[in-house]
RNA sequence: GUGGCUGUAGCUCAAUUGGUUAGAGUACCAGACUGUGGAUCUGGGUGUUGGGGGUUCGAGUCCCCUCAGCCACCCCA
């Protein structure tokens, strides 16, 4: 007897089986079509790159995280943590072939070696877009309108696209003479809607030794709500004397007025209080919440950064983009009802049952998938109620019956398995009515 | 990485404060209804009680370690 190896999975890493897989890919299809359809362009890289290309960028709190190891060859090596690194390495290493401004989308899988916790995984995918090379505003709206189309057709109708600007908050912190204790404070301002306001203040006290003064006028900053004209006619008040602030406002106000010309207006709001963990992003900062569960957190974000390649080349590559998060918005979608559970792509089902006539039905499957239909053939020629148990199982959703009567007659029949309805249909050829009437009940 | 909670068939849970062959519903598989699924009926337990070790005459119940999941911190998608 040989030993049974227990079959089990890491800490943070999963299987998808076809019920998880379906949607996944589903969204995936989104939004590489989505991304493509404004012209950017698919590239992927390395799930292992040099130890010193991963290394350092991130922060000590990133290193940490980062499956690093050495390889047979005795080389250092790590497993990617984002993609926005190996965008980086990669655009420093091809910058005279690519051109500028590039557009890429990278759909792919990255590694934290943190500690899980429900939608938090040591694996999981990024959807990533980006524009590098060009510091035009164009690609900040650009890059709105992108998200706002990407939600719209994953299917979410009531989604908020939040926006800020990071030279509005350094800009203030210039005013206040704080810009050294920028970063602690941007983290501590990026919790105000889990600690509130006055929790803020007192960690910007303990964590980058503000005095309650100065605390209390960097939190008035985002103590402004309400519609977007009103938040910037505000802002504009707090940065005055400071030329960084007030270029961040100006920017903050081309954009929303280009976006609510090009895509639903009530998607987007101004949120001084967001901030972005990441310490590189210097221009406008986006964050997506949906109505219907915020509490989940931000499902595309994402941002501008000066100087994207700087540890790589001495070419400056300013850049905006973001991503999806794929693995939360799948979460979401559970939560809200929004995924069917359908165990097959296929929508249409085959039963084979007559085994004289093999031939046939694989020819009617083949002409119907050139059709573009999903049609799948039941493998044996078992009983006609046991194939529909599978078929109604795997959620298939016509079944197109066609046993030696239909043969002879020249019919075949179309049931649809969430109703029971079938209707009679005529075999041709082309199969073109059975196309036909499977397009309509498919629809 | 730190702290806390949890862990029994695929799923939801039982098992008299340690007692002998670990049960139920549901799901699943096979069949009944010989060309119509979701219903009903019949049959099947499919489990190293997450894994390992210890205490004990005896452990699913107690102790230790480990693995995994969840929550908080941290950070972030």
């Amino acid at each position: 007897m040989q030993r049974i190896i227990t079959p089990r999975t890491l800490k943070g890493f999963r299987d998808y089986p076809p019920h998880v897989m379906i949607p996944r890919e589903r969204i995936m299809e989104t939004a590489r079509r989505v991304y493509r359809s404004y012209g950017y362009a698919p590239i992927d890289t390395p799930a292992l790159e040099y130890l010193e290309i991963l290394a350092g960028k991130g922060g000590e709190e990133s290193d940490k995280q980062l499956y690093q190891f050495q390889d047979h060859g005795e080389r250092w090596v790590a497993l990617r943590f984002d993609l926005t690194v190996p965008l980086a390495r990669f655009i420093a290493q091809h910058f005279a072939e690519l051109g500028t401004p590039f557009k890429r989308y990278h759909l792919a899988t990255v590694w934290r070696g943190e500690n899980t916790q429900r939608g938090r995984y040591r694996e999981f995918m990024q959807c990533d877009f980006d524009t590098v090379g060009t510091r035009s505003v164009e690609a900040d709206i650009e890059t709105a309108l992108v998200i706002h189309d990407l939600l719209r057709a994953i299917g979410f109708e009531g989604f908020r696209i939040y926006v800020n600007n990071r030279k509005i908050l350094n800009g203030l912190l210039d005013v206040l003479g704080l810009r050294d204790r920028a970063v602690p404070i941007l983290r501590s301002l990026d919790k105000s809607a889990k600690i509130g306001l006055d929790g803020v203040v007192q960690e910007m006290q303990a964590a980058a030794g503000l005095t309650e003064a100065q605390a209390r006028q960097v939190v008035g900053l985002t103590s402004l709500r309400g519609e977007n004209a009103e938040v910037l006619h505000g802002l504009e008040g707090l940065v005055r004397g400071s030329p960084l602030g007030e270029e961040g406002v100006a920017e903050l106000r081309d954009l929303l007025k280009a976006v609510e010309a090009a895509a639903r207006p009530e998607c987007f709001r101004i949120d001084a209080s967001i901030a972005r963990g990441l310490d590189y992003y210097t221009g406008t900062i986006y964050e997506t919440f949906l109505d219907a569960l915020p509490g989940i957190g931000s499902v595309c974000s994402g941002g501008r950064y000066d100087n994207l390649a700087a540890l790589f080349t001495r070419q400056e590559l300013p850049g905006v983009g973001a991503s999806l998060g794929l693995d939360r918005l799948l979460a979401a979608m559970e939560e809200l009802g929004m995924i069917e559970g359908v165990q097959t792509p296929a929508p249409a089902f085959l039963p084979y049952f007559v085994p004289q006539r093999r031939n046939e039905y694989l020819r009617l499957a083949a002409v119907l998938r050139a059709a573009g239909l999903g049609v799948e053939f039941f493998p044996e020629p078992k009983k006609l109620s046991q194939q529909l148990k599978y078929a109604d199982r795997r959620g298939h959703r016509v079944a197109i019956l066609l046993g030696e009567d239909e043969f002879q007659s020249g019919r075949c029949l179309l049931k649809d398995l969430k109703t029971g309805q079938q209707i009679e249909v005529p075999l041709q050829d082309d199969a073109a009515e059975i196309i036909a009437q499977l397009r309509r009940m498919l629809d």
